[in-house]
Formats: structure tokens, sequence, C-alpha cells
DNA sequence: AGTGTATATGTCATTCGATGATATATGGTG
DNA sequence: CACCATATATCATCGAATGACATATACACT
């Protein structure tokens, strides 16, 4: 059974997931690194980061995981949560990969008939 | 002005405005081409689709023309009111492929690397 | 010692669009 | 006449994003 019937993921979901797609982080840290992923055009708020991970958790998308490298001795803030994709979540960020594709050839079909 | 901070629009809300890029239609022509559009991978549901009409007249990215055609002479059903993309529906069209662009090949990139 | 800043996690009410069910109306076909 | 494709519309519900708020800590500067 083809990983079937995910509905369409949001932006914020998508660069989550696409942000563990590497390696496992914690929250803070895929904070950051989606601004980076998107040339500073998506800053996650909090609620968002959060609320989309316990979501994702739920679904099974991703899982905790421990010690997010070895680095993680002394830094500021709350204890640190590492996350990481899971076989499934991975699944679902090809099938999103492959919808975004889907749709964007679709718009430039009609939007070329736009110029002729 | 360009035009400023559109949130991201929802696959069914972007398959609408693609639709009416070509030409103006009425709301259950839309629901059709929209099935072609994507490959048969959408089936808008009529809440899906009269709601997102209302909506987008509403912020003024369509507006309602009339006489669809010369062809609207018989037909069954209620009278037909056809819809077309205004100037500031376009631009959110086009201003929304450029974003999905920038997903996708965010997307691309980081997935590329998980083969390396 | 106190103040500020970056790091770090979390909750909450609100808003907004999608969804599926339901309803209504009508022309053509078997 | 029954059925179907066409055609529009409303409604309650759900799910995800959002922004405001709250908490905690290490470090730097004055």
């Amino acid at each position: 059974m083809p990983s079937d019937a995910t509905p369409p993921l949001q932006e914020p979901t998508f660069y989550i997931l696409l942000s563990l797609s590497q390696e496992a982080k914690h929250g803070y840290a895929i904070l950051k690194d989606v601004e980076d992923l998107s040339s500073g055009k998506i800053k996650l708020g909090t609620g968002t980061l959060y609320g989309a991970l316990s979501r994702l958790l739920d679904q099974g998308l991703i899982q905790r995981v421990d010690g997010a490298g070895p680095e993680d001795d002394t830094h500021p803030g709350k204890p640190r949560k590492a996350y990481a994709l899971t076989h499934s979540g991975l699944g679902v960020l090809h099938d999103e990969t492959a919808r975004l594709d889907g749709l964007l050839s679709a718009a430039r079909r009609r939007l070329k008939e736009l110029r002729a």
C-alpha cells in the first residue's frame, strides 16, 4: 500500500519536515534552519513550531531521539529535545514534493498559454 | 506596491484561480476543469468550490462577469454565474507560483543531499 | 548586583479555509 | 416517469496556522 491520502501539508509543516530530512534537530534549531532554508522568508512562530511538532509526533511522521550531537553540554535555555524524521515521515515528504511538482507544472502549462 | 503578504493559497484555491487564468468560467465548469488540470487527482466538493468563490470575490481576486460565451442558451440546472480573474487575482497567482517554485527548489536541494 | 539578550520550550484563544452532508432546481434520456 | 448530469448554495465541523503570553537559563555588559 503506497502511502495514501495524506492531506496536503501546509508551508510551515513542509519546511519542518524538510529541515529534519538531513539530520535530527531540536525545536529551536529547526526554527533557525527554516529561516535559512527559505531565504529568510519564513519565520516560524513558536506556537506554529511546537504545535506542529506535537501533531507530527502523534501522526508518527517524526520521533523523539536523544542528545542532538556531542556538543549538547552547556547551552542557555530549557533542556533541548531532539526530533528525527521517521520512515513514514520521509515518505510523506517525498509524496508532498511530488504533489508540489504537479501543482507547479500545471501552473506553468496554463500560465504559458497566457503569453501566447 | 508589490502585491504584499498574501497568505499562501491552499491547493483548492490555487487550482480555482489557475482554472480562471485562461478564460472566464462558471462554477461547475471550474469543477470539471480542475479535475482535468490535476489529472483527476483533485475533485472539489461543491462546498469547497462555492465557499472559495465567495471568499475570492470578497478579496477582489475574481469578479462576476455576464454570459460565459454565446452557447449559454439552453442548459440544465440553475442559471450559470460566470467568474473571471481580476488583475489582482492574476498577480496573486503569479506570486503563488513563485512561492511554490521556491518551496520545490528548497526541497530538491535538501533531498538531493540525502542521496549523496 | 542588576539589566539585557539569545537560547529554549510550551500553552492558549482565535482565525481561516477545507470538507462532507444536505438541499434545491432543471433539461435531456431511456 | 425515473434517472442522471448539470448547476448553485448553505451549514456544522475539523484541522492547522497564528500571535500573544508564559517560563527558564547561560552569558555579557555595566
